[in-house]
DNA sequence: GAAATTAGTGCAAACGTTTGCACAACTTTT
DNA sequence: AAAAGTTGTGCAAACGTTTGCACTAATTTC
């Protein structure tokens, strides 16, 4: 009642040491049949819960991952730990989860924190500390799994969507529907995701004998605002410069370009095709529904676990990088040659 | 490196004794001013981060607010954890979260488990686990918190939004501009949210003197496709007898019937007015945008935690049932006496 | 039937902290 | 100059586990 109970309080009512009860509980075949039942009844009778602190002070490590990540509340973020939270309870891990607001020095405050904890391993969502870890990551003994931003170092992997790819995936869509004047509205600029896919975005374009044109890039943070200031930006254009589709960032800001359009009566895809990333829930149902590049964001989470947990086994592991599908639905046109001479 | 220093390798390094190291580290005034900036500098020095496993053992809590959710993945949720962890960082206590994928039995593992860690307090979100926990309350010495679920119980609290009043403010505004028939697209049939604004869509009701009509309540799970359906329900009803406002469970479910709306060519909001519950970021962007009644979401995590935080320091505590206002946009149309009698 | 093995159990140390108590060395009070 | 107080430090116990080692008793092997 006020205090829980303690292997001690087992010992004393079964009239055995305290060593046995532990190995009965952790069916240790040290223990015999009838003394194991009847450590074990007795267990269940007091609502026996091990503690974890004590567990975890004597292993030196216990079976939690740490999680960090710069937001809970993004749909990207929350997709991502539902695939982490499935596999690693599978697994028999609990998390530890901290977020960061996207600060770099709480970052790393949170990973010293959960080291504390003696977390069996850390995986960091969205890693906002570039350079910061280089003096950490030497120090660490735990594995440490980065989502979606690439790091080295030992004990170090990598399991992340494969950006570049996808960007090359949506413009050269675009580029197989007839189009030729395509405009991309970029994501925060540092972000290596953002990089990454205006490098496949390039790519798409140079394969196509298309030329990039710096004028194209609009800049943006992936926030519904910005999809909207895309398509002002794109109304300001003397119509003969007009692109006739746009590849978007994500499909947030893709999601924010189509109200806004609709607000202003420019029909999409008829005048404007549009292509998002991600695939979040809602593009589904957005007017038009949003073609869109899928991020396998739950099987991000999972793949990470199973990483984890590989590199706590000694198996083999490599850094893996995850392309998504396209996902075709009504916002872009197929158009022809005639359509695009200006 | 291999292993992480310990408040005794800083006693030896310093020459002191581990007791004052560890009061040096806790800034107690017991220790002289030069010895505690010597060890404090040595700590820093080798990057000394406490054992939390073995300080929460000798203290018998730790700083950790056991979280507990259905799951991770849904925007309100998202949401609330985000109020959650600013606030609970502010007050220098972590999380650990653990998800249950709605399985009631789960939910118990899990709290015990969090009790194993010695966990300060519990906050469970939108618990499954009904009377399940009965026997469990009684045992646990730990304060917990519930959100938008309500039990009662020593050291039991709720935070919740009042989804009684929602229900009848959404309710209440379709009336007052000027609908008549009004349909109720129900959620999770058991849950308690669906309850409580079921009630409060009868007593906008019977306030105005209109009569409740169990046909008019579409039943529902909250989802998307829910909202689809629901449209279909509409269409086929004679037109005669359709009704010419329908107030949604939750926003995702009002989304999905705009979105079969526009696909059908039914005009919101001229042929039917929508309203929806939540206020989840898409609705702002929906088409057309969506009116609906605000769930603050935010501050339901903020408030479990300060609701958590003065029961530990023993200061007076209610519970807590929040009000949303209403949001007003454009899916909801006034009508005169004229349109509504058929 | 003695020797060797096996099965079942307990002892005690260890994990890294915190903290009540004791103690020594000063400093102040009387 | 003795008594009383203050300041800074150390000792040792405690928290609840796990586990190597030792021990006894029963069983098997020769």
């Amino acid at each position: 009642m006020s205090q829980r109970p303690s292997i001690k309080d087992i010992a004393r009512i079964t009239g055995v040491s305290p060593s046995t009860v532990s190995r009965a509980l952790a069916d240790s075949p040290r223990v015999s049949q009838t003394t194991r039942q009847r450590i074990q009844a007795v267990a269940r009778e007091l609502d026996y819960t091990p503690s974890l602190a004590a567990r975890s002070l004597v292993m030196g490590s216990s079976p939690i991952i740490g999680v960090i990540s710069p937001t809970l509340s993004d749909p990207y973020i929350a997709s991502v730990m539902k695939g982490l939270e499935e596999a690693s309870h599978d697994a028999g891990y609990q998390r530890l989860v901290a977020s960061t607001q996207g600060d770099a020095a709480r970052e790393i405050e949170m990973v010293r924190m959960l080291l504390g904890h003696n977390v069996a391993g850390l995986i960091i969502l969205s890693s906002r500390a570039r350079g910061a870890y280089r003096e950490l990551l030497g120090q660490i003994d735990v594995p440490i799994i980065f989502v979606n931003s690439l790091h080295t170092g030992e004990k170090v992997y990598n399991v992340a969507t494969d950006n570049e790819f996808g960007g090359w995936l949506a413009t050269n869509h675009l580029i197989e529907q007839g189009h030729r004047r395509i405009a991309y509205l970029a994501g925060p600029a540092q972000g290596r995701s953002n990089i990454a896919r205006t490098a496949g975005y390039r790519r798409a374009l140079d394969e196509a004998g298309l030329v990039f044109d710096q004028q194209f890039v609009v800049p943006g943070d992936g926030s519904i605002q910005a999809g909207r200031e895309a398509l002002y930006w794109w109304l300001h254009l003397p119509s003969a410069q007009r692109p006739s589709a746009i590849f978007c960032y994500n499909d947030l800001s893709a999601l924010g370009l189509l109200s806004e359009a609709y607000q202003q009566n420019v029909s999409i895809p008829d005048q404007l095709s549009v292509i998002g990333f991600d695939n979040v829930p809602v593009a589904e149902i957005s007017i038009p529904p949003l073609t869109t590049v899928e991020q396998r964001t739950g099987e991000l989470g999972r793949l990470a676990v199973v990483t984890l947990l590989n590199v706590l086994e000694d198996k083999p592991v490599t850094d893996i990088f995850l392309r998504g599908q396209l996902i075709v639905r009504a916002s872009v046109k197929q158009i022809g040659i005639e359509d695009q001479t200006h």
